[in-house]
DNA sequence: ACTAATTGGACCGAAACAGTACTGTTTCAT
DNA sequence: ATGAAACAGTACTGTTTCGGTCCAATTAGT
């Protein structure tokens, strides 16, 4: 279904909370702030600490904080850090697939990457925090990247 | 992982090269000019038939041939007719979210769905066949677009 | 030093996916 | 009319990934 999947979902979610958040915030209390159920946010954030989007401190006491501003943490970030690289080929980096020689269109798949990691990169945690950047997304939306010049001939 | 299914990546290649033959091709045929396998690439053209990207010819002497020319067919539609709709939230529609009304950024989804939906259908399937991009690839390829803090696997 | 609070890492069940096989229906060639 | 070729649809099975839970390691405070 090309779905991200709901551990990214609620990571998204607890990273925009947190981002909002005084010093460190206990899993319990990000797990109130939210609805996203407990275990879940545990979860969640236990990830995204090894990943280095957020900053754990252990024992009592601890909790969790932002390793960057919202602003500089890019939706493809959070991604990257949940459900691993983002490669929509499977064929790409795997090498476990059937064609691969005589497919012929191997190459051309890292078009169809570059656009999708380019889109998610554009849109911020803060973006989607703030109402007011919907509007600026249709001029970033342009498809002027760097899509073959000749193919639309 | 945020990967397209293998399907779908059987589909666009068997998508581009049925774009390159003359009339009606067999799955078999088919199957021998991609390296895909024979009953995969079945299934794929049947699933491919039922959403209306290729035409289909029963009987003998049948096979199938593309409903419309491969610069007007995206990327997005294959995806679309494969893996179903393109919803990377699965909180906007199916609703089966457990936050919903504390998360408080449910609208804010609708951007990261329309940056992904823009960025694939302006992708064609003619992009993908065309080499010529494949050098220009290279110098426009940016090596790192999005920060990885540390993208150890 | 002890205790309580909190993160870290491992484990397990469930669901979706990829692939395969079979049977039926349609059409062309003989 | 008959037989073969090719698509259509359904069902089944093995595998992988995902979502969720449980227990162990670590630290602050008393
Ligand atoms: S390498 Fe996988 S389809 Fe070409
Ligand atoms: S509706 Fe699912 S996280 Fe907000």
């Amino acid at each position: 279904m090309l779905k991200l999947s709901k551990l990214t979902d609620y990571a998204v979610v607890a990273l925009v909370r947190l981002g909002q958040k005084e010093g460190v915030t206990t899993s319990p209390v990000l797990s109130r702030s939210t609805g996203i159920p407990e275990p879940t946010v545990a979860k969640v954030l236990k990830i995204l600490a090894t990943q280095g989007v957020v900053i754990s401190q252990r024992g009592a006491r601890g909790g969790y904080r932002l390793a960057s501003p919202l602003e500089e943490i890019s939706i493809a970030t959070v991604i990257q850090a949940i459900d691993g690289p983002i490669s929509l080929t499977t064929c790409v980096d795997g090498g476990d697939c059937d064609a691969r020689s005589t497919c012929g269109l191997g190459e051309q798949w890292d078009l169809v990457n570059s656009a999708i990691r380019n889109a998610l990169s554009s849109i911020t945690l803060a973006d989607m925090k703030n109402h007011t950047v919907t509007d600026r997304l249709e001029t970033m939306n342009a498809p002027t990247m760097f899509i073959a010049p000749e193919a639309t001939a």
